[in-house]
DNA sequence: CGCGGCTTTGATGTTCATCAAGTAAAGTGG
DNA sequence: CCACTTTACTTGATGAACATCAAAGCCGCG
């Protein structure tokens, strides 16, 4: 009887270096969840008891800060592997996990992966490019919206997710206007009066949640600066 | 002839799961190198070839964005090893690195120490937990800055400074003024603005580079808000 | 000594948060 | 399914927070 990890397309991406008896046994001990739109996947302060990768959907990962807003560090696709963030330093989470779109997400038992990855360096190596990446990319990215301003800021996040997320000038916004002021570190109102302006310098084109980018070369310019 | 490497006080935190027989090999090509204040370690762009590690001093994280300006990352003392980031996710730095105070490296050869980190798991496991505790403390650290104002991020680093560097009251700014700001995100005049604000409220002493907390209480109401 | 970089302060204007008020949309219980 | 409540969205008015511009003093260094 194969294990269906066998086939798993984000295999090669975590086992490459893991052999078939391995595989298996960590196959065996596999469950997939799923998760619809806006349920927390990771707790921030729960105790890490399991290994997960995402498979499918998206997600934002988030902090509540001492003044108890929430403030959005990046959103996340099945190959950031975002979720791996607390695992190899921490026994809690230090970051909640929320699905933004349905989202499925393969879940495995911390021990048994540490267990493997006490044995298999290249296995461990393997992961620790990909936190790495992970981690990487959030840094980066919240560096980039650091030094733009409010509108730069907005036009930043809707290239982001019309370039990286979605390949498409129109789509479907997962998220409200108030996350993306918790993302972006800005408020809910000015962040929509920034979407009106550039709705109405045809830059962009809104029908409630959907968007279309209509003139990217500025927004590019706005993303750019001001 | 012992290698000098096992008497290291950072030893343990890279090579408690290396064999003496492994770090004769490592230690034999081991390079040890002082950077005045002011001094560049790495450079953002260039080729990784060498896995270094501070022993001493302090240094900024930072990176040139495209309009040009520095923005700092983060500050980090020996045992953050900033200087890892992004040694298992790239090719080259991404970031620059930069002596804030004399500061002492320790050099070696990347693929000398990738090549035991293939072999050896559990070398590879402490690695990735080091690298993953300093990019949680950078994330962590960025987001606390955000979420604040101008006047609690000038309280929040100084408070940083005195807490987490110096444990000290009374220290000497090892950066300038420009610095704070790139780090914080705000202009140079307003940082300046701020610091003599809490000198007129008697929260902090000023002597150029010498600051002394007076009032530690009212500076962490003011780093919490406003 | 003079030049450039760091520091400081003031004046001014822009950007952004806050407050307020209203509409639309979405979930909730009878 | 409809009234009801809540949450999301939108716009405007106002003031506070912050950037920018300008000018001058200070310090280290060639």
């Amino acid at each position: 009887m194969k294990c269906s990890c066998e086939r798993c397309e984000l295999k090669t991406l975590f086992f490459s270096h893991v052999s078939l008896y391995e595989l298996n046994d960590i196959c065996e001990i596999k469950e997939e969840r799923s998760f619809s739109k806006g349920e927390i996947i990771i707790k921030e302060g729960e105790q890490i008891k399991e290994f997960l990768y995402m498979k499918e959907g998206l997600v934002k990962l988030s902090k509540i800060g001492s003044d108890g807003k929430e403030q959005i560090i990046s959103f996340s696709k099945p190959f950031d592997f975002v979720s791996l963030l607390s695992v190899f330093s921490s026994d809690k989470y230090k970051y909640s996990v929320t699905a933004v779109e349905n989202s499925v997400v393969c879940i495995l038992d911390l021990e048994v992966v540490k267990t493997h990855a006490k044995q298999n360096a290249m296995f461990t190596m393997d992961l620790m490019k990909r936190v790495s990446e992970a981690t990487d990319k959030i840094i980066l990215e919240n560096l980039e919206i650091k030094r733009k301003n409010l509108k730069g800021r907005v036009a930043h996040v809707l290239l982001y997710f019309a370039n990286y997320v979605y390949n498409n000038n129109e789509f479907e916004l997962p998220i409200s206007r108030r996350e993306i002021a918790e993302h972006i570190g800005m408020t809910t109102e000015n962040v929509i009066r920034t979407l009106s302006e550039f709705r109405k310098d045809k830059i962009i084109k809104i029908f409630g949640k959907d968007i279309l980018i209509a003139d990217k070369k500025r927004l590019e310019g706005i993303s750019e600066f001001g």
